[in-house]
DNA sequence: GTCTATAGCTCGATAGAC
DNA sequence: GTCTATCGAGCTATAGAC
């Protein structure tokens, strides 16, 4: 089936071009599936990137759980999170279609990048609570201030390191982010 | 002359839509230029672009330096800088550019970006070296690694304000890594 | 389910008159 | 310095045959 093919296009395309440069043609031309597939199978470009997207979402949110549904220990579960690689020169795959207005003025398309994050930020606050119940962490910012943080740095991390074409830029804050969390040092 | 007007509807255009959304047509829309004038003052979208962008980046960082070269403290220049009131919603005006393939992608547009960041960086981190100096800031990080962290929390803080349609994001992230910087607390 | 043809529009840029 | 006219290409989508 030329569907999941046509998927599959769509969301590598939207990581590396984003949703308004992700046009049909380069879909078809990625995917080898003919323009009437791709209209028969998805009524319109927001209809195919809304699946798209989903999936990129469950796929990253996947990841994330085996990390926050495994049975590390909390702070273990932050430094794995934290310490993940990831390919910061191109960027994140539901953090760089925030930058787009059409994304952000759509209704549904801006849902789904609510929902990864609030999902993402409902773990790792959970996560800080409980390292700071065994002072593991410092208790000076809220779990909910913390978790924001964390995801800003990392968000952010990415945008240094695009805009400056440095790799290391993304490791280099989200290290220095978990020294800062923890206690025990100066 | 409408060469400035063209210049002024183009910075905004940029912020707002980015370079590749960005076209002739809306900056002729909203300079009230017409075609002849905009490729008489400017080659091609791109050197119009160039001249915005630099432009933007002399106005953001006149914007910084009225702080880091200020006779506050070093501490109150690091405060007064990450609780500056920022358009959340909007984004960064340099930091959203990083996201477009055309920008990374052309050394002439790219190398703006990389200016802006290098020479916050070192504003930063000189000044992070002297808080830290006098011991209003923890050492467990360096002047460098703290540097590139603040910078990482305002652009993902910008990421997740959009993402999540939350203008509160980013001014929590940003008071949240002051805490941790500072020494004195828990 | 997949193909080809075509529509109507906007893109970035050039030409040439004034 | 600014105007209008026009270019060739690509955009998103629809139509209708197979």
């Amino acid at each position: 089936m030329s569907k999941q093919k046509i998927l599959d296009a769509a969301k590598s395309l939207l990581w590396d071009r984003g949703y308004e440069a992700m046009s049909p043609r380069a879909v078809m031309d990625e995917s080898g599936a003919g323009q009437g597939s791709l209209y028969h199978h998805f009524g319109s470009k927001k209809d195919l990137s809304l699946e798209a997207i989903e999936s990129i979402k469950a796929d990253l949110l996947a990841d994330a759980a085996e990390v926050f549904q495994s049975d590390l220990s909390p702070l273990e579960k932050l430094t794995v999170f934290l310490k993940k690689e990831r390919a910061s020169l191109k960027g994140c795959k539901i953090g760089r279609l925030a930058q787009e207005k059409s994304i952000i003025e759509d209704a549904d398309l801006s849902a789904l990048l609510v929902a990864y994050f609030q999902q993402l930020t409902e773990w790792i606050s959970d996560t800080i609570a409980k390292a700071q119940e065994t002072g593991k962490l410092r208790s000076s910012v809220t779990p909910q201030e913390a978790a924001t943080l964390i995801l800003s740095v990392i968000q952010g991390g990415y945008v240094l390191s695009r805009a400056e074409a440095d790799s290391q830029k993304l490791s280099m804050a989200a290290d220095a982010v978990l020294i800062l969390l923890m206690t025990q040092n100066n």
